[in-house]
DNA sequence: TGAGAGAGTTGACTTAGTCAACACAGGAGG
DNA sequence: CCTCCTGTGTTGACTAAGTCAACTCTCTCA
């Protein structure tokens, strides 16, 4: 138990480091990396209510009205009610948005591929694996596609419980 | 490859908002996530100059300064020039820095102790697995008593390398 | 129909973090 | 002994991030 919360504790402070730097990368672009999280979430939920990315991220819900302002105004997004509604309207991502949203898809990945691509295929494997179990052991609302079976002593498998995307 | 990306995407993701709720645990009380892990860079490096828990920590200079007098103000830690040379004062703890500290220490070990366990003990150790393996994996420069060899096809070990902590 | 709930907006504010200019001590070389 | 250089820390001035509470609007439902 000892041991458990040590190497949790040793892993929060490294990955903080690590996300620091991520997020130092985005300096000098025109995003940053709550803003990129953001429009990511747009992007794969939209039309989503300002509310729901409140929750989702966890964000002030009028720090997320003025993000959301600033994201209209460049026109990255717009806004339409739904029908028969007028008290939420439903943030769509436009053109310009959306090809923003895929480039920094696009430059995450390069960037994450630069810390895994001098990992052989074996140890890629081995990181998929731990980062995958460590999420589902931590995250108890975690659910997508996966579940954790017991199935050796000692030692606890990973099963893709739908498709795969493993 | 591609696998490998999502899933470190999507681990940091739920790392991000994990770190977030850690953060909000400080909320009420007298320090605040990064002011505790500055105590515990002290903690455990004192004597220690300003300009190494920069580095450590990457925080700005003049943010560091500020940070630190603000210690020094509530009493938590003290400075001393070394002999004979007057460039840098190194930090060190009070007494009431130190009980501080380890307060802290405990509270955090308490926090985590709660998420790690509900978990059965082949599965905490499946979770120290994981994330010292990731975290070896991820960060080139760590070096704290393992390493990882190769051992088996489709599989790395993890292997300590002097005498275990795990 | 009017009380209440939920979504979003806004102003006023606090805290976090950055940047550049500066001061100051010590080391190295002339 | 001077002077330049480097590294350490401090400070003022600023920008960005995030919080909080009051308020508006729209819809729902008793």
């Amino acid at each position: 138990m000892e041991t458990a919360i040590d190497a949790v504790r040793a892993f929060n402070r490294f990955f903080t480091r690590h996300v620091g730097a991520m997020d130092a990368r985005f300096l000098g672009t025109d995003t940053n990396l709550a803003e990129a999280r953001l429009l990511f979430e747009i992007a794969r939920r939209e039309p989503v209510a300002a509310a729901s990315l409140q929750t989702i991220l966890g964000i002030d819900r009028g720090y997320m009205s003025r993000m959301v302002a600033r994201f209209e105004a460049r026109g990255w997004i717009v806004r339409k009610a739904a029908a028969r509604d007028d008290r939420s309207r439903p943030i769509t991502l436009t053109k310009t948005g959306r090809t923003l949203a895929e480039d920094i898809d696009q430059r995450q990945r390069a960037t994450v591929s630069q810390s895994v691509g001098s990992l052989s295929e074996m140890e890629q494997n081995d990181l998929v694996r731990s980062l995958t179990m460590a999420r589902l052991l931590l995250d108890p609302t975690a659910e997508d596609g996966f579940t954790l079976r017991t199935a050796r002593v000692g030692e606890v498998s990973l099963v893709a419980s739908r498709q795969s995307i493993l």
